[in-house]
DNA sequence: CTGGATCCCTCACGATACTG
DNA sequence: CAGTATCGTGAGGGATCCAG
């Protein structure tokens, strides 16, 4: 069997046979933030089918957008190829769209602390944190993530950062939920890093 | 009976829930470039059944995306929102990421020549056309389209303008396919202009 | 236990025909 | 021209089973 595809000469209808199908964007996203397992895909998306999953990986892979390789402890583990990890800013800006009247915490669905990473960089002004340096950890309850600015570039990943210059006892909502007092959850670092911090965001 | 969703709590997943399925972003496509009739979106999406894209059409209503509005000439026609404008900085995105391995003409798929009037927006560099002002028309066998430059940004759409400066006997395509005597196709204009103009798209 | 493959049922989609 | 009605097909959703 062939994959369907909209058979239009047109570069957007090539994006949409490649990524365009049910899941695969969700899929793009979890990968953005960190390579991950089967196992770990199939957590973040809920309701997706074991065999979908599957599928989607190998057409993918077939696609050039992703690949299977053994991490270290010799699980295997799917990372976005250097033509996946163009996606970024397309994503980003899908991300700024669908933000606007998202209105966290009133959609009630299916929530991971990690995809909160993403937003964050998505709405990271590099103008306003053209000279600023600055890492931060964010420690929930489940799991741990870190975002580093470094040269009017951010990056994410999940796990331990040993050299934070903030570090925030809770998640990425928790800090921008309570922005009144943020400093409370701060158990490393200057109250002024973390107002620098905070300002290098978007409204 | 109701829409279904990915029911997550995720700026990305609630794009997706909006404009995430089959057509709905090659709908929105079309509009970018003109407000369109029933009928013209139909032919443009072969392949699409005119339930689908009645469908489509109320969805994306009700979601604030589009609308409908009695046109000059008493048709109905359809029109992006502010909200379904916003959409263009994303969608842009994708048509750059997708253009990347898409090869025009290789495809030998369906084909509107209005397309690529958004591919050369989405190529357009507003860093180096930052002080230029330039109307460009364009004369395709079927269809007529413009271009305009101003105050570093390119709007564009479909019809006549009174005041271009440059007029192009071709389209978008027959431009850029033969970039090595584009002149040829100039009917109006200096080829200076022209060289300014084509010096102003990425790659 | 991870990383899938297989089956089955349902509904979204695609094609066509029909109506105001 | 602008849709609605109908219906066959296949992609998607969920459970279960199997291999390393």
């Amino acid at each position: 069997m062939t994959k369907r595809s909209y058979q239009q000469d047109c570069a957007l209808a090539h994006s949409a046979d490649l990524i365009g199908e049910r899941w695969t964007l969700l899929l793009i996203r979890d990968l953005l933030v960190s390579p991950r397992r089967f196992n770990e895909l199939q957590k973040s998306l809920k309701g997706m089918g074991s065999n979908l999953l599957a599928a989607r990986l190998k057409e993918l892979e077939q696609d050039g957008v992703i690949e299977p390789y053994a991490s270290g402890d010799g699980s295997r583990r799917y990372r976005l190829t250097v033509r996946g990890r163009a996606l970024e800013p397309a994503i980003l800006g899908l991300i700024r769209w669908g933000y606007t009247d998202s209105k966290p915490d009133t959609d009630k669905g299916h929530h991971c602390d990690d995809w909160d990473l993403l937003a964050l960089k998505a709405f990271f002004q590099p103008g306003v944190a053209a000279n600023l340096h600055l890492s931060v950890q964010y420690h929930g309850d489940t799991l741990s993530g870190w975002t580093r600015i470094f040269d009017g570039h951010m990056t994410i990943g999940l796990g331990e950062l040993d050299d934070a210059d903030l570090v925030v006892q809770g998640t990425v909502r928790d800090l921008f939920r309570g922005a009144n007092e943020p400093e409370l959850l701060l158990s490393h670092g200057t109250a002024s890093e973390l107002d620098q911090y905070m300002q290098s965001f978007a409204s």
